[in-house]
RNA sequence: UGGCCUAUAAUAUU
């Protein structure tokens, strides 16, 4: 039974849905685990109606299928539905709680949020830091900064939200007293955020040092450094590390080729050709 | 063996 699962798990990850189809009509038997890996699948494969479709004909649903049929609502911006289905189902856990909480942050219904927040049975530090986060979003930076003080413990996530809260509302003062004060080692999230905190109000060179602080860079990391210089319109700049991540052999996702497409728009034509053509040959290998 | 929070880009909201 765990080994049909694992093998339905790997059609799901390889994103072959009609092969997870087969495998998973063939089982001799269709545990709930099988059922929600299914459904999940559906989900990210951005199929909501066929998902629901499963969803309604599951023999039975445990807390956790009932949470991702709700989360995939809640994704696709159909809050009222993602509640009703909190509502309805019969067994909330902990985690079907935050994922509600955070279809409303998400949202920017945080006053929906908080309402929700002071309901729970069992706030956990995902539901602080959700609703760190949220607070952020809207720019409420003390309303963040209040809940983050008050959380009991407080994780990596907790201080990397909060750093993200003073990073998306120009507090790159407040950001750097945090980042001292962080009682984690900060890890690559932590340091991305503190190259946007510096570039999004224009110290490129602070971001730059943080850029070079960073333990293990990866793909992230490049990106928020190339649209550090595009977002303060230095188009040759951002091409000249993009240059730098070819050489260093850094993978390119699709955000660095947006980032870069914007970099070519800063520039001159014929430069913008150079760079669309070695785009071309990345992107030919991507994904492999 | 399946579901919830934190980083870069775009989009939407402001």
């Amino acid at each position: 039974e765990i080994t049909w699962n694992t093998m339905l798990n790997a059609y799901i990850c390889s994103k072959n849905l009609n092969e997870a189809r087969i495998c998973f009509d063939e089982m001799p038997q269709r545990d709930i685990v099988a059922w929600t890996s299914m459904v999940t699948a559906c989900v990210n494969l951005g199929n909501l109606d066929e998902a629901k479709v499963l969803f309604d004909s599951m023999p039975n649903k445990d807390a956790t299928s009932w949470t991702v049929i709700l989360t995939a609502y809640a994704r696709s911006g159909d809050i009222l539905k993602a509640h009703s289905l909190f509502l309805i189902m019969p067994v909330k856990d902990t985690v079907a709680w935050n994922a509600m909480l955070s279809a409303f942050v998400n949202a920017g219904e945080m006053d929906d949020a908080k309402k929700l927040f002071d309901k729970m049975p069992i706030p956990t530090t995902v539901s602080w830091n959700a609703m760190v986060f949220g607070y952020g979003r809207l720019g409420q930076v003390s309303k963040a900064k209040e809940m983050f003080d008050v959380i009991p413990r407080k994780n990596l996530e907790s201080w990397n939200a909060m750093l993200g809260v003073y990073a998306q509302n120009q507090g790159l003062h407040q950001a750097r007293d945090l980042f001292a004060g962080f009682t984690y080692k900060p890890d690559v999230i932590s340091w991305t955020t503190m190259i946007t905190a510096n570039a999004n109000v224009g110290d490129l060179d602070g971001a730059k040092s943080c850029f070079h602080q960073t333990p293990c860079r990866n793909s992230v990391s490049w990106n928020a450094m190339i649209s550090a210089y595009t977002h303060n319109r230095l188009g040759k700049e951002a091409l000249d590390f993009y240059k730098e991540m070819d050489i260093e052999g850094i993978e390119v996702d699709e955000s660095t080729l947006v980032v870069v497409f914007d970099a070519c728009s800063q520039i001159g034509v014929l430069k913008q050709s150079q760079i669309a053509h070695s785009h071309f040959l990345n992107h030919k290998c991507m994904g492999c």
